[in-house]
DNA sequence: CCTCGATATGACAACCCTGTCACATTTAGT
DNA sequence: ACTAAATGTGACAGGGTTGTCATATCGAGG
């Protein structure tokens, strides 16, 4: 909750401090970062960015919400699921939307990535809230037990368990890498284990 | 490193010493572990510290180097492994291996977590020499291919990933639950999925 | 008993960091 | 043009960190 004061600026002054938020929270968690840097990253003084911001914790609040905010209008549209779809062909929808968004916005992957770095006390508490996803894929993989494409001895939350797990490696080797392509085959190939598994029919029993 | 004085100490004083570096570095990564912290709880003067160690990596390598000594002893006769074991069977092995550790040494797995949490330059050096095992079980996969129980058209080394990423997961999951029997569970459902899919057969097509 | 090399010590410099506050400057309204 | 409120500023206090170094203490051999 930035106070008035800044919600009065500029916008350009205002985007100013933003970005320098931006960079300095995508290179250090939230623990390292310092208000040093982005005060002089934002060429203001120590004394406004204390007019601005209460401390850091309110700062990257500010950033955080800035960043859902931005989400929210590019995915706005983004939303049409085919009736007949898996809950592996939501997942690679799933998965494709956050490499565009890894894309355009690769600081606030970065964000991302340093926010599950910390373990301050500020840090655990927010990323608890962040579980819910987690949820409507189980309620997913139950839909496709019901519709007998998933095995119905699977564990649903198992299962979502691995699909998140590997979207979060596949996702940071595509931030390391770039090569949508590549990453891309490397996910089918690992959904393809998942689905039908890694060993021969004679094995299957 | 640490120099010849520090091997001069009485075996004690090197415990208490090693004892203060271990939960200082399973409790916070390099960077924000504190040599001021380490020296109050071993109970030596600053002055001391570094007439034992030239800095915090050379106290850190130390460190390391004498885990790695407790885990060759502790694991020199768990190798034996069976010719008719798959490569499913030597993961498991592991991973139990891996737990008896955890068991016996919540601290050491604690600093390897907080290396991992870790990005500056010094540990990012280190992590990189850590790759070795993945290699291994690339092998035996391509072993299993040769032998029929593994799909030829599986990647071992996207196989790997999958299972280190588990591995990791599960590792992380049982250090804070102590669920050694649910984890096991837990960990052969994966397994199970692995091996023969997620899907019903009418969909392995 | 004395001396000399090995070892222990904590004060210190130099560099970070945060949050505050008295003061300077700008802006808006009369 | 003048005043009052809003905003900007950087020095400062108080806390942290690391690595050094002059000094003190210890211990073993002469």
């Amino acid at each position: 909750m930035p106070t008035s004061t800044f919600h009065n600026l500029d916008e350009s002054k205002r985007k100013q401090i933003f970005d320098a938020c931006v960079d300095e929270f995508a290179s250090h968690t939230f623990s390292e970062a310092s208000i040093n840097q982005i005060i002089k990253a934002a060429n203001i003084s120590r004394g406004s960015f204390y007019q601005y911001f209460a401390d850091k914790e309110d700062c990257y609040m500010y950033l955080l919400t800035e960043m859902v905010k931005e989400k929210m209008v590019m995915f706005k549209d983004v939303v049409a699921t085919n009736d007949n779809d898996t809950v592996f062909d939501e997942y690679e929808a799933m998965f494709d939307k956050a490499i565009l968004w890894i894309e355009k916005k690769p600081q606030y992957y970065q964000i991302g990535v340093k926010m599950d770095m910390d373990n301050s006390e500020f840090i655990r508490k927010l990323l608890k809230g962040n579980l819910a996803s987690l949820d409507y894929f189980a309620t997913l993989i139950r839909r496709d037990q019901q519709r007998g494409i998933i095995r119905m001895d699977i564990v649903p939350e198992i299962l979502t368990e691995m699909l998140f797990s590997i979207n979060q490696k596949a996702l940071m080797n595509f931030f390391y890498n770039r090569d949508f392509e590549g990453m891309k085959k490397h996910l089918r190939h690992i959904l393809e284990i998942i689905r039908k598994g890694s060993t021969t029919e004679e094995n299957h029993v």
